[in-house]
Parts: C-alpha cells; structure tokens; sequence
DNA sequence: AACTGTTGCCTTGACAATCTAGGTACGGCA
DNA sequence: TGCCGTACCTAGATTGTCAAGGCAACAGTT
C-alpha cells in the first residue's frame, strides 16, 4: 500500500520504521503546520516528525518541491529571514487560499480515510 | 493532497464526487475484496464501489495494472472461468502471501492514517 | 437479422508526487 | 583546522493513477 515497500526478508521489527508518505498528503501536512505559526521548511519537517512520535519521515526531496508547488499555488508565501540559530532560513506562511485549500484536503481527507476504512477495517 | 484536485471554478456541491484514490490504496483495497473471496477484476471494482457507497471511483485503468502488479509480485492468482452473467472472466483469487501481504498493508494504514490525524486533527 | 446496451478485459501515453542521492553554504565547537 | 548540525536546493528515476481509447461477447429488443 505505501508507496516503496519492501517485502521479503525478516519482517523483525519493522514496527518502528518510518512510513514513507501516501501521496497527496504532504501538502495537507504542511498546510496544518502552517496554520499554527510561519514556519522554515527544515523546522516543518522538524515539527512534522515530532508532531507524529517519527511515525512519519518527512524527506527533503519532497518538501522543497512541495513547498515550491504550494508557494506556486498561491497557498503559501516565503520570505528570508533569521533562523532561531541564527541562520539564514527562508519562511513561509500560510495565505488566504492556502487556509482554505486547508479546509478542503481536510476535509477530503476524512472522506477518504471514511471509505477506506469501511473497506478495511469492516466492523467485526 | 487528492492526487488530482482541479481547483478554481465553483465549488458548488463538490460534496457528491467521487474521490479520486491516494496512491498506494488500491491494493489493499484489492486485496481486502478477494480476502472475502474470490472475483474477478470487473467485480472487485463494482463491489468496492458498492462497498464505499460510491465514495471510492475505481477507474479500470488503475485496476487492471494493478491485478497485474499483484499477481507478479504473487499475492493473486488468476483463472479463467465464467461470470455470473456467462461471460468469460478472469478470476483472481489471495495467496498466502497476499494474504500476508493485507495484513502488513492494514497495519500501516492504520499508523499511517494514526500518525497523520495527529497533525490534521489534533484533539480539539 | 440487425441494433443496442452491458459486461468484461486490455493497452498506451501522459502526468504528478515522492524518493534517492547527490550538492552548497554557514555557524558553533573542539 | 576539522567536524557536525543546520538549512536550502536540484536532477533523475521510479511509481502509481488517470484519461481515453479499443476489442469481444452476450442479452434483449425490434
């Protein structure tokens, strides 16, 4: 189901692996973030992995292009600036749009986790 | 975070559309229908559809690739026979490894989906 | 017999998002 | 001086889904 994974070899502890993401949901993820505050990309992968005990691996090669995208879309705006470790860092925060682009993949996001899990996770 | 999301345009009664699917779904979805037993590939679109009360759209350009795919990598077998309505039909039925395979998949859907209503749906 | 709708399978090409695997630059510290 | 962590960026490959076709056969109608 997710995207690479590996089958075959010893299945041992695959538990506490980080799960790749589905995609289309990282914009949502980083939509949310956003809503709580501007943020630089780094520290919103930072926050993410946190946010989900590193359920989730948030890789850069995803996140530049989805911020890039998003920023494209008009749902986030960046602007340089200081990191709190005195680095240059460049920060985004969330517009008009992007807070209702919020709202919508929310929202599509329990339809969708709805269905499948009628699928899924029938009631026994 | 839908694949893909048109946006623009008026948002009047969006509610009804089917979803289109988040990569990486459909074979456990797949898989889950053959668990109830065997079918073939029309029929597993059909009843996931009815499943999900049209929540869920399975294009056949998504399904037959994906019957494919499984069956290489071994978790499907296939047979020809003769549907319901007397028409020739491929049969798909779950291998012990499909059957193996659905049992990783639902796990980490359920901390994939965990992990992201952290974020998403924080307890309010 | 011809027509039409439904069932059922299949393929090609485009597309979009993620991942892999690199890279640059700078600050703080030993 | 060297090293590690921070912070950004990119090219290319991979993958799965979708759009848009097409084919064949059966059932029912006229």
């Amino acid at each position: 189901m997710l995207a690479t994974c590996k089958q075959g070899g010893d299945a041992k502890d695959m538990s506490k692996q980080p799960l790749p993401l589905l995609q289309g949901t990282l914009d949502a993820l980083i939509l949310k973030t956003l809503s709580r505050g501007p943020r630089h990309g780094y520290s919103i992968a930072r926050w993410l992995e946190e946010a989900t005990e590193d359920a989730l691996q948030i890789e850069e090669g995803s996140l530049y292009p989805a911020l890039y995208r998003m920023e494209r879309r008009g749902w986030i705006e960046a602007e340089w600036g200081i990191s709190e470790l005195n680095r240059k860092a460049k920060f985004y925060r969330l517009t008009p749009a992007g807070s209702a682009q919020l709202e919508t993949e929310t929202a599509q996001w329990e339809s969708f986790t709805a269905a499948v899990a009628k699928v899924l996770l029938p009631v026994s």
